[in-house]
DNA sequence: TAGGCCATCTGGTCCT
DNA sequence: AGGACCAGATGGCCTA
């Protein structure tokens, strides 16, 4: 298995899960955030629900008359408004001095009307559900990345284990991840994984499956460099809840789009913490 | 209080 | 025409 395939399984093998994570597996910090996210979310959808639900009961030419009346409540904000006008304002003497040059043969694209109220909603609706599916999968990927505690001595105080990691952090995170996976499955003879030979495909996907074996050591703290952030990789095997990555066992991947080859993902055991994964995080 | 992070709204663009 | 996606603007919340 060449790298790129092994970076691309590998890829497949954390992402994959992400894309559809089970909701009832979103636990734990993720609700103790959804209240917030749900209470704003369902106010404006209830909002946008009685306003949807009120557009379709009003004929289209009363709710013409509606938006207008709801013009002011609806409009831009103050800022929005200038900066839109000094705008078009901009964009009309381009638009005066090119016809001159053209000598005023051609016509200004026509500009698409704004969007009735109605589409509007339905718009900002959608948009937020999207980004809720965005979020959903961003705490997938925050679960699916080794936990990491921000350390207060490493981050300079503030509340410890329950910080949630920023979505930016996480990000880098993943990408340190599955580069370490990456770069653990291109190595000769990573670890010695009792009934396993290394070197072929397979034995590399039971090194991953056997979750390294008993090769997992005494590692205290593994500091991840993470671009702008210092993060502390907490392996303390007495605590494994500290270091538990994904049990992906129920999912299974796609190579490259191939539905012939499909394969279950590995399922991680209780720990990662070797000392190749050492020296790959720390380096 | 400043700055970071985030949710939401909004308009533009592209695609089906 | 309508939906998906994106980026900018804005305001709220939280922390140092």
């Amino acid at each position: 298995m060449n790298s790129s395939v092994q970076s691309s399984v590998l890829s497949n093998i954390i992402m994959s899960p992400l894309m559809s994570f089970p909701s009832n597996l979103l636990s734990g910090q993720f609700l103790a955030q959804a209240p917030h996210c749900l209470t704003q979310h369902d106010k404006a959808t209830t909002d946008s629900n009685n306003n949807n639900d009120h557009a379709k009961d009003i004929p289209v030419e009363e709710q013409v008359l509606v938006d207008t009346q709801k013009e002011e409540k609806y409009s831009l904000r103050p800022r929005s408004t200038q900066k839109r006008i000094q705008t078009e304002e901009i964009i009309r003497a381009v638009s005066r001095s090119s016809r001159k040059r053209n000598g005023g043969g051609s016509r200004p694209k026509q500009k698409p009307p704004p969007l009735s109220k109605y589409r509007r909603k339905t718009a900002n609706a959608r948009e937020r559900d999207r980004m809720r599916e965005i979020n959903v999968a961003f705490e997938s990927l925050r679960r699916a990345v080794p936990h990491v505690a921000l350390s207060d001595s490493c981050i300079g105080g503030g509340s410890p284990s329950s910080e949630k990691l920023t979505k930016i952090t996480t990000l880098r995170l993943a990408m340190k991840y599955i580069s370490a996976l990456s770069q653990c499955l291109q190595q000769e003879s990573p670890v010695t994984i009792p009934g396993t030979s290394a070197g072929s495909a397979s034995s590399d996907l039971g090194y991953l499956a056997s979750g390294y074996g008993d090769a997992a050591t005494d590692l205290d703290a593994l500091l991840l460099e993470s671009d702008d952030d210092s993060l502390y990789f907490r392996s303390d095997l007495s605590d494994t809840s500290s270091f538990t990555p994904p049990d992906f066992s129920e999912h299974s991947i796609d190579f490259h789009g191939d539905h012939h080859s499909t394969l279950t993902t590995p399922v991680f055991g209780h720990t990662l913490a070797t000392p190749e994964l050492d020296q790959i995080f720390s380096s």
